[in-house]
DNA sequence: TGTACATCAGTGAACGCGCGTTCACTGATGTAC
DNA sequence: TGTACATCAGTGAACGCGCGTTCACTGATGTAC
């Protein structure tokens, strides 16, 4: 609201990263506002004069998680013009995220709003790589129609499945590889292509180019 | 437990149903007890001569609709050889089962144990479904060790959607057709023959078989 | 079939505590002159 | 730079109620003879 005077700007930061540690673990109901100030060493009642109530302060929490998610799909693609390229970049970049900022994966489980409506950002981005894809006579008819939910679905396991198993960065890799060339193969990219594009973002996950360590909190 | 006393079991039959029904609207942590055997029209001590607990409560409702969806799965499987129909049939038999067992759908999904972990026998079915199809060189290799999660992610999606947005039948099973196109494509099967399967599990969703009106209650 | 007794399920009042929200007060930060 | 005042954030005790769980009692069902 106000422009960020620093002290408040502490506290608050501290509130949000409490319950951001807390939400990696469980739901929010069953997580108590004494644990969120207990943990963010601060008093109850500074609690609310930064969010109006509970509810109000998940929000928050999970605005600032897709946020991160969607800087880094975007920052993954920025320059990528070939949409296959693309749409695999954004998955590889899904499983990255579930690997190095498991707890930030989780949260944005939680809230499941991903399923249909990946809340616009990402959504978009995947419609407008779909349709080039189509346009350059690289997926099949039914595509056009039902491609941007079957992609999406299948970001959506992978990124669960490295949550639930939690495999290593070449286990991550491999099972990127396989998921990539069904899902490619899929839409309709002839499977040479799909082989590719798929050993492409398999390699650059391998490596882990430049994923910092994740910091814990958002 | 004991023997079912049939007084003892029409309580716990009207307990059941109450907490279904509101669990078709509401999470198990917003539903009170009170609302329940409101609801229900029992005393608030009868829920604990039935349920040790809340969760105790809440698992045994989700156990009852897991149940009625695997039925309904192997009822519509039984007697079907050909693994693509059978893959084709148990997507068919989710997306009926959002279109006319709304309710019990949207339960299904608050557990969302769904995800990977489908609780055994669906998991199992799909299973042996993607190695048949192997074997009959109607899938990839990647299809191996990806296959059931793949397949398993489309399902999700496909019951979510029909959740979300609440299409006709008609709609339903032209959304249906197109994901089962892209769905078994990517799988392996050869594009005409995955239109066919398609065709055919689009037709039998459409004509709506024997799917009886939806009682509210499981 | 009828009576006596044991078991089992239903009832709702009472308990108590966890937890979200409020509020009066204190201390810090920022602004005016 | 220093002092006076206003605003803004932090504090933690207090409130109160919603809700899960318990319990002593009542009524129904089942069993023995």
């Amino acid at each position: 609201m106000s422009p960020p005077n620093p002290r408040a700007l502490r506290t608050r930061t501290a509130l949000l990263d409490a319950g951001f540690e807390l939400l990696a673990e469980r739901p929010i109901d069953a997580i108590a506002i004494d644990e969120v100030v207990a943990r963010a060493g601060v008093a109850k009642g500074s609690f609310f004069n930064h969010f109006i109530d509970k509810p109000g302060f998940a929000n928050a929490i999970a605005a600032q998680v897709r946020a991160a998610l969607e800087e880094k799909v975007s920052a993954a693609n920025a320059g990528v013009t070939d949409p296959v390229a693309r749409l695999a970049g954004g998955m590889r970049v899904a499983v990255d995220f579930a690997l190095t900022q498991r707890k930030q994966a989780i949260v944005m489980l939680r809230g499941l709003e991903m399923a249909t409506a990946q809340s616009h950002a990402l959504n978009q981005g995947i419609r407008a790589d779909v349709k080039a894809a189509l346009a350059a006579g690289l997926a099949r008819p039914e595509a056009a129609r039902s491609g941007v939910r079957y992609w999406l679905g299948l970001c959506q396991i992978a990124l669960i499945n490295v949550i639930e198993r939690q495999p290593g960065r070449e286990e991550a890799a491999d099972r990127l590889r396989e998921m990539l060339v069904l899902a490619l193969c899929g839409l309709g990219v002839p499977v040479d292509r799909a082989r590719d594009a798929a050993d492409a973002a398999a390699g650059v996950l391998r490596e882990g180019y430049g994923s910092t360590a994740a910091h814990t909190a958002p």
